[in-house]
DNA sequence: AAAGCGTGGTT
DNA sequence: TAACCAAGCTT
């Protein structure tokens, strides 16, 4: 008997895995001879992002800069302007300095290791773990919001998982994961696509789910959340907003846009917020005017401002 | 460790 | 229609 398998985890793992040889979307990345930075580079894009509205990017993405040296080499601005409307655009920044990272400390390919892989910029606990399943095949506990919900309802009979990840929730997580490497990263992939596609956060389909016999919630009558409420993140009006409005308006413009050209309701708003671009890197001065970082003016003699006497 | 960070589709 | 939600990470 494998260890912590006390109760019925193999058979769910069995049977969601077994789901999943038919019910697998399929999606680029998980073509044959997609690399491990391919792999990298769409757990990244799918961070917060729903994978619809991925799929073209990376296909473009990785035509255009297939490799960690010819992301490394792109200029910031082509990488913000190719990230498009995926959102969070300070990702796309991480994911050139990643690049860079691969390059100079590991030689170009992407390591294999948790350790070197959570060193990389943009890389956290989840991604880490998704590489080392989903690249090189390899055991690791992949917990993201879907396996999070599916074992908050099939494990603890719950119809959310907490708000943020616990000790005892990664504790019970490697319950479920195989021993073998190979099975490992199956119930990796199939646990995140049953959370995705069956078990979902709104309206769950448990007619076709493969462990509905197996599910605690269900089991219980679908008791509701009775948690602490789940933040609503606001919008209009945020510095978010504001931040989305000004990088809309440079990845539109082939040259630096004056700040008085974005119609924006409150002044003192939009200078804090072009101001917070300009710290994170997002974007540059050019005297009163903003660009993505990166982009080189014509280099007349010095016009960028009027010339002070 | 809670809050901030984009964007748009779904319910 | 207004919330809700999405393959999280960083500070």
């Amino acid at each position: 008997m494998r260890e912590g398998c006390s109760g019925g985890e193999a058979e769910v793992v069995a049977r969601v895995t077994a789901w999943f040889a038919d019910a697998a979307r399929t999606l680029p990345w998980r073509s044959s001879g997609v690399t491990p930075w391919g792999v990298l580079v769409s757990e990244v894009m799918l961070q917060q992002t729903p994978t619809a509205r991925v799929v073209p990017v990376w296909e473009a993405w990785m035509v255009r800069w297939p490799t960690p040296s010819a992301l490394a080499a792109a200029s910031p601005d082509e990488v913000l302007r190719a990230w498009g409307r995926l959102g969070y655009p300070r990702r796309a920044l991480r994911l050139r300095a990643a690049a860079e990272a691969v390059e100079e400390r590991h030689g170009g390919e992407l390591p294999e290791t948790e350790s070197d892989l959570l060193a990389l910029p943009g890389v956290g606990s989840y991604t880490a773990a998704a590489v080392l399943a989903f690249a090189y095949r390899r055991r690791s506990l992949v917990l993201d919001v879907n396996v999070r919900r599916v074992l908050a309802r099939v494990d603890q009979g719950v119809e959310h998982p907490a708000r943020s990840e616990t000790a005892g929730e990664r504790e019970r997580g490697w319950r479920f994961v195989p021993d073998d490497d190979e099975q490992a990263s199956l119930w990796a992939a199939a646990s995140m696509e049953l959370g995705a596609t069956v078990c979902t956060a709104r309206s769950p389909k448990c007619d076709p789910c493969p462990v509905a016999a197996h599910c605690s919630w269900r089991a219980r009558g679908y008791p509701a959340w009775d948690g602490p409420p789940r933040v609503a993140q606001s919008w209009e009006g945020t510095d978010r907003q504001c931040r989305g409005w000004i990088m809309a308006a440079l990845r539109g413009s082939p040259s630096p846009v004056p700040l008085g050209d974005l119609a924006w309701p409150d002044d003192v708003q939009l200078a804090r917020c072009a101001d917070s671009l300009v710290a994170d890197g997002l974007a540059v001065r050019h005297g009163p005017r903003l660009s993505l970082p990166g982009f080189e003016p014509v280099p007349a003699d010095s016009d960028d401002e009027p010339a002070v006497a």
